[in-house]
DNA sequence: GCAATAGTGTCTTTGAGACACTATGGG
DNA sequence: CCCATAGTGTCTCAAAGACACTATTGC
């Protein structure tokens, strides 16, 4: 990597600052939901937005700047919560004020005992995934995209990674993970053929012992997520374009 | 986004350098090959690590800056060349100089005239990416692990995207293909079921016209790309746990 | 008994993998 | 003719989707 550009040798990276975006997925009551907050502080103040800050100092790994900014959101520990890097967003003038690159994780969670809890929890509160995809609620920044890529990525990986089982306890019954299947597909599953793929997939999930009383029929059995990093075979999204023809 | 961590008002956020590395890959005679340059300065100088570079100043995209440092490097324009975001990598002491936050990309180059052009082209050179990933070459930085992700990430998207046509020039032939998907998963495919998959995605792949003569044999069809985005169904890629048996 | 949810079995279609065969070029 | 590569067909098995049926609770 010779000389930076031709320049002269007083040549010095731009100063640049860093920050964590969190898309905190999770379903409650069988909706699929994300947390966002209301921006307290300009830019965009009064705008909602996802959480997220700075990272602390010069010093603080990306990563923990992430459990960090949970935590004080949400009151979220790390243990037992899915996080992964989803991407840099860095485009000149996405942060009106001076260049930011933000560095965005995905977290997902299971449904929570309270709504949310933490530092910040009186202005942050659980949206529909849905209102935000539409447009029917708007988000400070260039936070929408951010939050389109997460749910594509989320609904990616439901196919082919255990990664229904974060959005549910430690024990879950399999009509469980059919709601978050259908929760985040958006679309109604036949219970059937779920209990067929679902126990097909190996080490997708394992007995975990007792059963779950419900309100009302048969009470079913509980499993907990099994070791399987990959789904084999698969979990297939019913194909949103019924019949992919003509494709030219 | 109420206070910083209830710090002093006159808390300002890290200022960090940003940089883009780049991933190119390619076949090259077949084989999986990705651009490595020899560091002409310190840190790791001499060493070999992926190319790439800081951001020039605070106003570049950071797409514009991989496309500058893919030309820079390599004399290829944007044209015709795949190139996605990887992800971010910023662990702190990756760099011993200073804190960077580093922009990795994703670029899938067709198989090129010369070996590589460029203005660093003295240094910069194709590697087996097997050598890489089996750690037969080491590289400065975190590069290796870098690389690791993209071309898991490359493996990935062979099988739901039509991704290797990037790898090959705007008209191929089939077997062109087959090689692509052999070199990347690294396995050797039946030539008869590998015809029928592919013909059988639909937009994979459309009829170009004429034939190609080869040195013996009989000529193939040339075809181009189709418009597909994803291929239904997918190519799966031969499981590598042949079986996944006893996942507990 | 009835309502409601849990779980099983069976049939049909689709696609994956194995592999025999035909087609078309150059020597 | 032979060799090499291109391309087709056929069989078997695995998995997806549709859907009938049985099982176990609360009332």
């Amino acid at each position: 990597m010779p000389s930076h550009e031709g320049e002269d040798e007083a040549w010095l990276p731009p100063e640049i600052a860093v920050t964590v975006d969190l898309v905190i997925l999770t379903l409650r009551a069988s909706v699929f939901q994300v947390l966002l907050i209301e921006r307290g502080e300009p830019p965009f103040q009064g705008s909602w937005a996802l959480p997220g800050g700075f990272l602390r100092d010069a010093e603080e790994d990306i990563y923990d700047a992430a459990l960090r900014e949970l935590y004080e959101e949400t009151g979220l520990e790390a243990g037992n919560l899915h996080m992964e890097q989803l991407a840099a967003y860095g485009t000149p003038g996405r942060d009106p004020r001076r260049r930011i690159v933000s560095v965005a994780y995905l977290t997902i969670a299971p449904e929570l005992p309270e709504p949310v809890a933490g530092t910040d929890a009186a202005s942050a509160f659980w949206t529909p995934v849905e209102q935000v995809l539409d447009h029917q609620v708007s988000l400070a920044f260039d936070h929408h995209d951010i939050v389109s890529d997460a749910v594509e990525r989320a609904r990616d990986k439901l196919e082919r990674t255990p990664l229904a089982t974060a959005f549910v306890g430690k024990s879950f019954t399999i009509t469980d993970l059919q709601r978050v299947y259908e929760a985040v597909w958006g679309v109604s599953l036949d219970p059937r053929n779920f209990y067929r793929k679902v126990q097909g997939a190996t080490g997708f999930i394992v007995p975990a012992g007792s059963e779950r009383r419900t309100t009302a029929g048969r009470p079913a059995r509980l499993y907990r997520a099994g070791t399987a990093r990959t789904l084999h075979p698969p979990l297939t999204r019913p194909t949103p374009s019924a019949a992919p023809e003509e494709a030219r």
